[in-house]
Parts: structure tokens; C-alpha cells; sequence
RNA sequence: GGGAAUCUAGCUCAACGGUAGAGCAGCGGCCUUUUAAGCCGUUGGUUCUGGGUUCGAAUCCCAGGGUUCCCA
């Protein structure tokens, strides 16, 4: 009649100001996307597209939806019922699409009907819910008030959807592998123990899906990847969850150079995505691809830096990797862990190792997305050798931002080898009294029925979301992150 | 593992060792185009837990717990 179109839109309460026989609702959408749903006729220009502007206040972000009840306009019960709403409520609420005076597009309510009770009063409406504790233990309430964690979840959703998409389109099979194994392999850390009671048996989740993706590489699936929840038994801090995700992709007849072109084209296009999610960025015109970690303004569109293990450590140190005399004596004076709790002394390549990610690791610039390449075969016992030099893994790791997001390599796959390496790790040539040791008899004999030369790469899903979108701790890209139970 | 900080109303925060408060939310009224908060009135507490010092403890001491931050 009047040309407004009528809508109907859903929504949890937020703000209410009531004026008498007027009362104004700001709801947060609870409809999916930017669509109201138009039961009417066509919106015109103005007031069709609910391109509500976002406000400059923190209560209302560019999702919320003004409501007006005008007694005159609503039913009576309508209005009763709107007089009676608490703030969380969830309501629905048909009405003529319009504009305020002040040119607010706003739902002029001819129906509102109680979709839900809040029964639990909401936070401050202002400052919203800051206790940081809080915001983890009741995600529920921090994901409503503050549109910001919001915002991570839904940019690491639609992230992930879109690495599979990318994945699918390069021939990758995305598969499930067993998260409760009779061995945790593929990694070096403590697992978690379980029980079984119908076989009782005693098993362990997984600490990474490796050993299960390589054997489906013997049985002839040549691209496959996991997106792959994996728990290790230790410390929580900014970076580390007991349990995370990881995406492990594996390529026959690929070797850790193709993976590195295969983690680079992966990461440009996930942050060329959160780029364009987050939309307020007009770098992509220039060939740039610059998004801001805490400090940092991390370049993702160059291509990524490469330096060799050694080459790093050289220039870090002053001195090579293979001056093993000088390697011990500068992890004294830096008060490096040089023996191992019962006082053995820490194989040289381990003291090595201390130094390079004590001190050459630190080196590398946050902002350059790096790979380092050609880590030292002893630590390394899942990899290829170099076969011009066996002392070299084909293994190289990335960082960003001062964090390490993966690994990947040329994969071993003599099983000889493989049953060596294996005994090696038993036989506690490494120091690490809380690695968990297996030796996986079935995967060696995997390996002899054949596994193809293949690339295997691990990403850190957790600390690329974390970079992408620029959150302090990974507690910020899980929804649900492990604390204490309340007393 | 070490250090620091913090824990008070549903939420955000005050309170020199001297009656535990404010704002928001809630509750009762009045109010048709507001923009976090309209106006008037009003309810609300195991001050994280347990000990101790003191005439008197949110405050000082001890022990424990949660969380955060920094360091290893």
C-alpha cells in the first residue's frame, strides 16, 4: 500500500528503549546472511537491501536489526509482549521495512512474537562481557555480545571451506583416519591414554594422523589430506592446546619442493580469502597481500623467503653448524640445556638444535613468511635423507610471525630404513624422556608393500587462523579451549 | 616449572584496618521517531575458599583454588 515491503526477521534482543506507547528493539540477526526474508513485494532502492550502517557503538554491530513498536502500528498483544521482553530474548517480528527520521532503516512491527525465553540476564550492555575466563567457560554468551569473537569463528569456518575447496580442486581426497590408535605415531609427544572395554585393550589418541594418510598412500590413493584433530598430553599456553587441528596433506610423487609451492599457494589463498572476508583492504589491486598480526604487517603475497637449516644458523650463530666444539661451548655460556636429566651429555646435533631454535630461530623476520629448508637428518626420523648428503632430511619448516606453522617433507619410504629409524628413536637417541616412542611394525610392513615416493606436509591450523586473523592466543581461534573444570 | 597481577551484586567497576558502594541489568511508575545510558523511585552481597592477627578484616598475614600476563 504504502510500497514498504514487509519482512520478517528474527533476532536475540540486545537493546530495548522504551518510550511509552513506542518501544525500540535493537536484535541481533538470528535470520542467516544479510537477507531479511521479503514476503512482499519488491524493496525499493533505499530500503530494500538491509544494508544497516554499522554503528558507532559497540552494542550494535552491522548485523543487528532496529525494531520500532508503535502501540499504534502492533497488536495488542504484540505490545504487551514487547513491553515484557528482557534483554536476550529471542523474538520474531514481522513488519513494513522503513526509515526513522534520521534515516535508520528500522521494522515497523505489526507482529512480535516470543521465539525464546532468556532466563540468565545478559552482560553489561556496553562493555559487554570482558572477563576473560568467562568469555571461554561461556562461549555461548561471549559469541552473542562480542562480535569480534564472532567474527573468527565465522572467518575460520569459512577459511577451512575454502582450503577444502582448493584441496579439491588440485585432486586431493580429504579422508578420516582413526583418532583412537592401539600406537600414537607420527610425532614426537606424550599422548593421551584410553581404554577400551569391549577389547580391552589400552589405546591412545592420536598425536597425528601421519603413519594411517602413508599407508592409504601404499593402497593407492595419491592425494589425500586430513583435516586432523590431534591431542598431545602437554602444556597449554598462548600457542599450544591439548587438543588441535592440523591439516596433513600428502602427494605421490611430490617431495618437499612441491609441497612447499603446495603450502605457499595455500596460505596466499586462505589470506586473500580473510582479506576479502574482511573486505577493508584495497592492497589486492597492487599484487600486495599485507594482513596485520599483533605487531606485525605480515606480506603474504611475495613469494615466501627460503634459507637453508645451516645457512640460518651460520648467520645467527657466527660460526657453522658442524663446529660442534664451539656449538658446545656457546649452549654453556647461554645456560642451554646441554645433559639430560639423569646428567648424560645431549648428543651434539641436539645441542645443535638448542641453539638454533633458541637463538636462529628468533632471527627470522615475523613478517616474511619463511621456510627453512634441509633440517639435520637426526632429527628428522620420518624423512628422506638428501641422497647427495644423508646427514640432510628433506624436511623444511615455515614461520610466520614468529610462530612455526608446519613442516613437510620427502617422505620416507625404505622400509628398511623406516625399521631402522624406528629402532634408533627406541633405543633413546634423543633426549626427550616425554616423547613417546613406538615402533609401528605394521607401517614398516606397509612400506614394504610399497609406498610410492610422496611430499607430506603439516599445517598448524590453530596459529594460521591465528595469524590470518589476527588474534593474540590460540584460546581466541578455538571455541571451546581447555580449562580447568569449575570447581 | 619460576615470577608478577587479579578474584567484591547477574555484568562493568569503586571502597586509608572503622556501617560494602556506583553504573548497567532487574523490579514499580511516567513517557510515540530513540541511538550505550529518557525521567522518578527501588531490590540486590558466603567481598574465591579455609585459617590467623585485631576491639574491628574486602583491606594485613598464612595456606589452598581459579584466571591472566611475563619468563623458562
Amino acid at each position: 500500500m504504502d510500497g514498504r515491503p514487509i519482512v520478517k526477521v528474527a533476532g536475540r534482543v540486545m537493546l530495548k528503549r522504551g518510550q511509552g506507547k513506542l518501544i525500540w528493539l535493537q536484535i541481533r540477526d538470528h535470520t542467516t546472511g544479510p537477507a531479511v526474508m521479503i514476503e512482499g513485494q519488491e524493496a525499493d532502492d533505499d530500503a530494500g537491501k538491509p544494508a544497516i550502517e554499522p554503528s558507532p557503538f559497540r552494542g550494535a554491530m552491522a548485523s543487528d536489526l532496529q525494531i520500532a513498536a508503535s502501540k499504534k502500528d502492533v497488536n495488542e498483544s504484540s505490545f504487551e509482549l514487547v513491553k515484557q521482553l528482557d534483554l536476550g530474548d529471542i523474538v520474531v517480528v514481522e513488519g513494513r521495512l522503513g526509515r526513522t527520521r534520521k534515516g535508520e532503516i528500522t521494522v515497523w512491527a505489526n507482529n512480535v512474537t516470543m521465539a525464546s525465553k532468556s532466563i540468565v540476564p545478559p552482560p553489561e550492555k556496553w562493555s559487554g562481557l570482558q572477563d576473560i575466563e568467562q568469555r571461554y567457560r561461556k562461549r555461548y554468551v561471549d559469541l552473542y555480545t562480542n562480535p569480534e569473537a564472532m567474527q573468527a569463528f565465522k572467518l575460520r569456518s569459512r577459511m577451512m571451506s575454502r582450503m577444502r575447496e582448493y584441496l579439491g580442486n588440485q585432486d586431493f581426497l580429504e579422508v578420516d583416519t582413526p583418532v583412537l590408535q592401539a600406537m600414537a605415531g607420527g610425532a614426537a609427544a606424550r599422548p593421551f591414554r584410553t581404554h577400551m572395554n569391549a577389547l580391552d585393550i589400552d589405546l591412545f589418541m592420536r598425536i597425528a594422523p601421519e603413519l594411517y594418510l602413508k599407508r592409504l598412500m601404499v593402497g593407492g590413493m595419491p592425494r589425500v589430506y586430513e583435516f586432523s584433530r590431534n591431542f598431545r598430553n602437554e602444556g597449554v599456553d598462548k600457542s599450544h592446546n591439548p587438543e588441535f587441528t592440523s591439516l596433513e596433506l600428502y602427494q605421490a610423487f611430490g617431495n618437499y619442493e612441491t609441497m612447499a609451492e603446495i603450502a605457499e599457494g595455500l596460505i596466499r589463498d586462505a589470506a586473500s580469502f580473510v582479506a576479502s572476508e574482511l573486505g577493508d583492504r584495497d592492497d589486492t589491486a597492487s599484487g600486495d597481500l599485507v594482513l596485520p598480526y599483533l605487531d606485525h604487517q605480515i606480506d603474504y603475497g611475495r613469494p615466501f623467503d627460503r634459507i637453508t637449516y645451516a645457512e640460518l644458523f651460520e648467520s645467527a650463530l657466527g660460526f657453522p653448524m658442524t663446529d660442534t666444539a664451539k656449538a658446545h661451548a656457546e649452549a654453556e655460556k647461554r645456560g642451554l640445556k646441554t645433559k639430560t636429566e639423569d646428567g648424560t651429555q645431549l648428543a651434539d646435533i641436539l645441542i645443535v638444535n638448542e641453539l638454533f631454535e633458541e637463538v636462529a630461530e628468533p632471527t627470522i623476520d615475523p613478517a616474511r613468511p619463511t621456510f627453512v629448508f634441509d633440517y639435520p637428518a637426526a632429527l628428522s626420523p620420518l624423512t628422506r635423507p638428501d641422497p647427495e648428503n644423508p646427514e640432510l632430511a628433506q624436511r623444511w619448516d615455515l614461520f610466520i610471525g614468529g610462530m612455526e606453522i608446519g613442516p613437510a617433507y620427502t617422505e620416507l619410504n625404505d622400509p628398511d630404513i623406516q625399521e631402522a629409524k624406528f629402532r634408533e628413536q627406541l633405543a633413546g637417541i634423543d633426549d626427550e624422556e616425554t616423547t613417546f616412542r613406538t615402533f609401528d611394525e605394521d607401517f614398516v610392513n606397509a612400506l614394504k608393500v610399497g609406498m610410492p615416493p610422496a611430499g607430506g606436509l603439516g599445517l598448524g591450523i590453530d596459529r594460521l587462523c591465528m595469524l590470518l586473523m589476527n588474534q593474540r592466543t590460540i584460546r581466541d581461534v578455538i571455541l571451546f579451549p581447555m580449562m580447568r573444570p569449575e570447581a
